[in-house]
DNA sequence: AAAACGATTCGATAGTTGTCAAACTATAGA
DNA sequence: TCTATAGTTTGACAACTATCGAATCGTTTT
């Protein structure tokens, strides 16, 4: 991996930061249990019920994550679907990879 | 990547705090850095000297990047060696890694 | 032994954050 | 239009954190 910019840097840093709190992290899990399994749908409730924090706290929670590029947010009717976003995830993989 | 343990999920969130701060962040873009240049020492003082931070916040940060299992130390002389964790790398860079 | 150097510990402080309860908005169905 | 459901916003607060200056510790050099 290349040194990354500044920029880059920053937003690194905030994508961290975004997965450093234990319950942003199992949201981020679930999201990507959910991307492995197939599973077509995951919206704000789902996250709530397997959590033990309020919604509100749920929805400053997705708000961060978005804010971080780690997740991408659909309203869907009544509900808000969540998923991965895959280029940040394929980003961060190389950030960690060894060189070669 | 399967579905991380209760235990290995706050391993990981402590090694994401661990790099949600900028300063930290850049101490490990730093040892990365070293790792691919194949240059051997890197002491506090260096660090010291590329950040715009003082002594005791770098000796408080390099432990946190310890404590995280990010990275590793040695004692030499009036020196303290850093490198980074091969394995703990090697893991993070599975967690987002997709599947196949 | 004394001075110099590299690093750590301590105490304090300004700023950040995770969480909640209450009030609110938006959409769907009766 | 009324009601229920899904999610958001606001305001507040306790807990945490990044940083600093001063004092201290450990090692090397003189």
């Amino acid at each position: 991996m290349s040194m990354p910019t500044p920029t880059e840097r920053e937003q690194l840093a905030k994508a961290f930061k975004a997965l450093s709190s234990p319950n942003r992290l199992a949201m981020y899990l679930d999201l990507l249990a959910q991307e492995e399994t197939s599973v077509a749908h995951c919206c704000l409730g789902d996250l709530i019920a397997r959590l033990e924090i309020g919604a509100p706290t749920v929805s400053h929670h997705i708000k961060e994550l978005v804010n971080a590029g780690l997740i991408e947010v659909q309203r869907d009717g009544k509900f808000v679907r969540c998923r991965l976003n895959a280029a940040m995830r394929t980003r961060l993989a190389a950030f960690f990879s060894a060189p070669q």
